[in-house]
DNA sequence: GTCTATAGCTTGATAGAC
DNA sequence: GTCTATCAAGCTATAGAC
């Protein structure tokens, strides 16, 4: 605290997680997280033991503000849940549009870890997901709907679906043709 | 032809595609695939110029077969279009319950080659899912349901997202989920 | 077309000073 | 707690024989 801006360890999970996230995970070296970080390697290894535990350090910072995020999206969107969640997906079309955007870090990090069962962040990524299902589902259950862990849980799939479509596209409008399906989804009187 | 069984080309893309599948791509080294392959580093770069065309080859392999074994699964589940599409989902289940399944191999491939946007794999993957887009879209025009190219996006970002689902959660009941969510919005009648 | 051998570089991680 | 210096191993790609 006092007046330091952010500790070491803080500038290391940043500018770890920068190069994690914009180059992928096994492509970002320990050189050039340190060289990024402005300190030297020896700093780097002096706080994380390994670079897997960097990169489980990395995920679990990301968690708050992501689901923070996402959280904020809905509710400052006006009017019944249905139309709160497609303002969800509209926020994050947006975000998608930007060059630097490259999908969800999580599921990236799942990915490009996928051969490695037990690795730590495997688990924080799913715990991260959850998290927010489980979030979704209390709004959803909130409003009387039915079966409100199932529609929670397409919500999620949507929009990890509209991730990895406009990953691979390039193309926001898939975020929206998603968004309207949650919204769908959300309306049918099961 | 004649009675060899797979050219050394094809050997190649089928160690290639076994390890960037369960191992990742830049966790597979070129050493390991020769060793798997059967022959030589020096006869890999004698077939394909950089690794970069390997797995450009690899994902382009890999398109007819997924999408045959998908397009199967939908056509060999008997009943009405939702019905179908949930049968596709089903089979999808079924194999992802394999410790053995990774996700969806485009998909993974666009997230650990984000950091290179030009990158030939990248057009590769995204033509494959357009092309199963496509299919679909044409299943529902037939049926006669309205915005036929809207509802089979959105089937598609229900694979995808049943896909990223799984693989964080390691839990096949998220594709039921999905099959469940693609059934509901092809029997709407918007 | 496939081999042996190796160049040239980058990697994750460590030794030891201060 | 951060530094300089360095290791041993692994990497993509190439040279040249046959």
């Amino acid at each position: 605290m006092a007046r330091e801006a952010r500790t070491t360890r803080e500038q290391i999970i940043e500018a770890a997680g920068a190069l994690f996230y914009g180059e992928g995970i096994r492509s970002s070296s320990m050189d050039a997280i340190a060289a990024k970080a402005g300190v030297t390697k020896r700093t780097i290894y002096y706080h994380f033991p390994s670079k897997d535990d960097l990169i489980a350090a990395y995920l679990a910072a990301r968690d708050e503000p992501t689901f923070a995020r996402q959280a904020a999206w809905l509710e400052e969107t006006e009017g019944e849940l249905p139309r709160q969640v497609l303002g969800l997906f509209e926020n994050l079309a947006r975000v998608m549009a930007a060059p630097r955007w490259k999908g969800c870090g999580f599921i990236r990090a799942a990915a490009e870890l996928g051969g490695t069962p037990g690795h730590p962040a495997l688990k924080i990524g799913s715990a991260h997901k959850k998290r927010l299902e489980a979030w979704l589902e209390g709004r959803i259950a909130a409003k009387g709907l039915g079966e409100p862990a199932l529609r929670a849980r397409q919500v999620m799939i949507l929009l990890d679906g509209a991730a990895a479509q406009v990953l691979i596209h390039r193309d926001p409008a898939y975020a929206l043709a998603a968004g309207q399906a949650a919204a769908t989804l959300l309306t049918k009187t099961a």
